[in-house]
DNA sequence: ACCCTTTGGTTCATTATTATCAACATCGGT
DNA sequence: ACCGATGTTGATAATAATGAACCAAAGGGT
């Protein structure tokens, strides 16, 4: 079914920035794997500088392999930086959290944030995986990505982060189809409980969706117009990332966001 | 003898600035695997985030996830940040390139430069690993690093990378004793012609290196008192940038700094 | 002090995974 | 259209991964 290499690197995935290191059995217990099996892992991917073990404590932490990997991957495809620059905009400009995410392999990665300077805000947990079932930000992934991910994502366990969360395939459905109609998702603590979030994707040079621009609020403070005023926000900054990125939005696309333009003009 | 997961990971090896994108044959070629074993494990790798295919070339590259772990690294135990600060100084001070670089795994990892800004300048390639036999950073690292990582070098073999390339284990020997003595390594045209290398240990924790700090010149350009006045300057950052990663420099070496300092001053 | 649990690490026979090699498909250039 | 090189897929043989048992060491609780 799934490799050993595929395996291995799937033991990255439990390092976050809230557990920076992890020791041998624990993560052979998460992962579901052979205590021998994990140390052999970790030991390889050690060699590669991937990770490192403290001498002291046994635990094992990322290694500074990846800094020299992220060097290479941000000098010749730069993303950060553009992603950065649109965060603090869209931060400053609605007054809450912002983050942005990109499809790294089948699951969607963390790279920016942007927190709100609100005393009442939704803090987010930088380099964190988001699940592509019950985030807005997953939702516009999916809606707008390549159909394969869609594919995988509807055959994958979808676990309840919450009481809230759509947890059956065919319940998602809808959900997607109404995301591509309206060119946003929204996630009213489907992922995490009291937060509301909005997403847009941003389109990788094929027209299709590679990463998302989410903004995140309390839902107590959500209402209609703060609603209609991030989502333009949102808007306006989907050309300018995604052509920063090297991508190109799809025709289609940009119609939904003139559309939205003249809506909000309405106002 | 070696495993799966070693030698996948090995591939992201061939991945640096100057050449950040590579097809599945020349990868299969320059590994010596097969091809559709590279395929494979290519293919886990992609899952998992760490390199990407491009559509149209089906080129591979890395991927969005390294951008993930090496944010996370880097919130968690910031290094990059001292280090970019010590090269700045470094580099503004003796008017030459310099470079820092990190053990990761058995490799060494250029994680920061600063390029001089005379016109006639070592340039250095952004992600590169280094060598550790013909690099003035790797000697430093293999002196007062661990013993384990110098035994693993030494029983590697040594590519000869111009013709002053110490390419034979029991000439390295020697070199290392003295690069001991002296609390630093200096390398001619030993790993590229034309360049001449200084560099000081960084050390870790537990008073083993973990990095280098060095400071690259033209050969040419090179004499007795730019090399002094060179080796002063990154003695002075020894500390700074031990104690900024967390380490600590070892007793007998603050000794050698300290006569460094003497010595210079009576100049 | 003691026991008991948990941890990281190692070994080894079994088996399941993976490398291999070939054929096939696809593409670009001459 | 040809040719060479490339990416991809499948069947078989061989290798490497597996997991149980085991060890030493380090807490934790009584």
């Amino acid at each position: 079914m799934s490799s050993t290499v595929a395996r291995a690197l799937a033991l990255l995935e439990y390092f976050s920035e809230d557990e920076p290191e992890i020791g041998l059995s624990d993560l052979a217990r998460r992962a579901g794997i052979d205590k021998a099996t994990v140390h052999r892992m970790m030991g390889s991917m050690a060699d590669a500088g991937l990770v490192e073990q403290r001498r002291d404590s046994r635990l094992y932490r990322l290694g500074a392999g990846v800094l020299r990997l992220a060097r290479i991957r941000e000098t010749c495809f730069p993303i950060s930086s553009v992603f950065q620059a649109a965060l603090d905009d869209l931060s400053e400009k609605t007054g809450e959290t912002a983050h942005a995410s990109w499809i790294a392999g089948r699951t969607l990665a963390t790279i920016g944030i942007r927190e709100s300077v609100r005393s009442t805000r939704v803090s987010i947990i930088s380099g964190e995986i988001l699940p592509l079932h019950s985030t807005a930000s997953g939702l516009v992934t999916l809606a707008f990505g390549p159909p394969d991910l869609l594919k995988k994502a509807l055959n994958k366990r979808l676990d309840a982060k919450t009481e809230h969360t759509v947890t059956r395939a065919d319940a998602l459905i809808p959900i997607i189809e109404q995301t591509r109609r309206q060119g946003y998702a929204s996630a009213d603590q489907t992922n995490e409980d009291d937060v509301f979030g909005l997403a847009v994707p941003v389109f990788d040079h094929d027209g299709l969706a590679c990463g998302a621009l989410a903004v995140a609020t309390p839902t107590h403070r959500m209402n209609d117009d703060l609603k209609q005023m991030i989502i333009s926000r949102l808007m306006d900054e989907v050309k300018t990332v995604s052509n920063g990125t090297g991508g190109r939005v799809p025709a289609d696309y940009a119609a939904l966001i003139r559309m939205f333009c003249l809506t909000t003009d309405d106002r």
